[in-house]
DNA sequence: TGAAATGTTGGGGCG
DNA sequence: ACGCCCCAACATTTC
């Protein structure tokens, strides 16, 4: 019981049930007030850094996701202050102003978000003020989990054993009911100020496909586990249709938390008797919150790991700058279907089915031999869930690079991908429609196909629909030589 | 959380 | 009946 105010900076964490530090604040018996700070656009300050500021797609997110908890916390008596500028100037000024107790967080792990937190906390002790951190973010934070020689794990399936191994999950906390504001706190600044919403409104196809916010992601969670769960081992590798949770930009700006989807997926189990195939569906899906974790893990402990190769194996190797070919692979012409239809339904929505990342960015590392790191950038500014740490971590993986990463010389096959898992080509005409007339068999592979039957289905190489832009078996060729090239160097 | 090349096996056609 | 070959099916190795 402090007569001083307390300060609920938000950040990854943009709920306000399983909330740990607006849980603490709202029992403390203080005045609080409620607040995100916006610093994108004025990036390091006073040599504090700043988080990576987001994409296109997560700064439409983002809005809606602000619009969302504020009304949120509206609804238990609170509002969410939103303040423009460096963190590391905001936070302190706004402490002094309402005469702060303390700031109360939920903790980040990015290395530049943590930095200017441990910057900001010392600011904040310097004027007598209590910085507290919590975790809403994680099953399990990154430095609480290692090897038995006391490092970190770089290899999935034992980093995975040794988590769950932890023990229990706490279970989500509630909601707060009832929040008491400070009453003279500042204005803040007005949404729309923030400039968050693209000035051409190119996001119909997200918002469409979408519901930021608690409420939206609660809604996805259960339906997902009302539909797809007991299923979800075998069907998640179908672009086509709802197989997999679509929780990730929820997840990504903290609106539900993994400890939520945990339980809820263990209560399924149980409630339902999960056995057998269910069952490993259950597991499989865990398993899933489990790369998520690793990838948050994979970043703390090495920092670099969004700036350069984790792993030197490919190091010296002949990469390409195509400018040509990246803009192909950005727009969907590559002349593959899987991969066009991938990244055609990114553009169009936001987000990608996983299995369709996969290949997409097989083929850019290896058909197109450019570098991942220009498509982390496409995915970062395209993407509504891009993640400081699986973004990374995943290009990373498919690319050879990674930690416990797919070997360089394992290259996906377009078009076996493609007929394997979208074998009725469902996906494929869902996003490259000016295919949809093909015959399955010529579907993934339309080069093939009789000029008849092309004439047929409307299709006019090369004008309709793009010849491929490289060809699969001289690309592997190419690939795999300037592989056997660095390896021998 | 690959694909392709290479190796092995065994059934069946056939002389 | 037997050996030979073909090749599908599966397994292993290699990239």
């Amino acid at each position: 019981m402090t007569d001083r105010p307390l300060i609920v900076w938000f950040r990854q964490d943009l709920r306000i049930a399983d909330n740990p530090a607006l849980h603490r604040a709202s029992r403390s018996g203080s005045r609080l007030v409620c607040v995100y700070v916006h610093e994108d656009d004025d990036p390091a300050h006073d040599d504090v850094p700043a988080p990576r500021p987001l994409g296109g797609a997560a700064r439409w997110w983002l809005h809606q996701s602000l619009l969302a908890l504020d009304g949120d916390l509206r609804a238990i008596g609170g509002r969410l202050l939103l303040l423009k500028g460096p963190a590391a100037r905001e936070i302190p000024g706004l402490a002094r102003r309402i005469g702060a107790g303390a700031v109360l967080v939920n903790r980040v792990y990015d290395p530049e978000g943590a930095a200017r937190d441990r910057a900001i906390a010392e600011r904040l002790k310097a004027d007598g003020i209590h910085m507290a951190g919590h975790n809403a973010l994680l099953l399990h934070e990154p430095w609480t989990i290692e090897t038995k020689t006391g490092g970190p794990y770089q290899v999935f399936t034992p980093f995975w054993r040794a988590a769950r191994d932890k023990g229990e999950i706490p279970p989500p906390l509630a909601a707060p009911d009832r929040l008491d504001l400070v009453e003279d706190a500042p204005e803040g600044v007005p949404l729309v100020s923030l400039n968050l919403l693209p000035r051409i409104d190119w996001a119909g196809g997200i918002a469409a496909s979408w519901t930021p916010g608690s409420a939206g992601a609660r809604d996805r969670l259960a339906g997902f586990l009302n539909r797809a769960l007991t299923g979800y081992k075998p069907d998640r590798d179908r672009p086509a249709g709802e197989t997999t949770s679509r929780l990730s930009p929820h997840l990504r700006f903290g609106e539900i938390g993994p400890r939520t989807g945990w339980h809820a997926v263990h209560h399924a189990i149980e409630a339902q008797g999960l056995e057998g195939p269910a069952r490993a569906s259950a597991d499989t899906f865990l398993t899933e919150l489990g790369w998520r974790e690793f990838s948050y893990h994979l970043l703390h402990h090495f920092p670099h790991l969004p700036a350069r190769d984790l792993k030197e194996t490919l190091t010296g190797f002949p990469w390409r700058e195509d400018a040509a070919a990246l803009d192909a692979w950005q727009r969907g012409r590559t002349g593959y279907p899987i991969v066009d239809a991938g990244m055609r339904q990114l553009w169009h929505t936001g987000w990608m089915h996983n299995r369709v990342r996969m290949v997409v960015a097989s083929f850019l590392v290896k058909h197109l031999m450019i570098w991942w790191k220009p498509g982390e950038a496409w995915f970062w500014d395209t993407l509504v869930d891009a993640d400081p740490a699986s973004n990374t971590a995943s290009w990373q993986w498919s690319a050879g690079t990674g930690a416990d990463a797919a070997p360089y010389f394992r290259i996906f096959n377009p078009v076996l991908q493609g007929e394997r898992f979208d074998g009725d080509g469902a996906y494929v005409r869902r996003w490259v429609p000016e295919l949809a007339k093909l015959p399955d068999r010529y579907l993934h592979k339309p080069w093939t196909a009789p000029a008849s039957v092309l004439a047929t289905a409307g299709i006019r190489p090369g004008q309709t629909y793009p010849a491929p832009i490289v060809d699969h078996d001289q690309a592997r060729e190419r690939a795999l030589a300037g592989y056997a090239r660095t390896r021998k160097e």
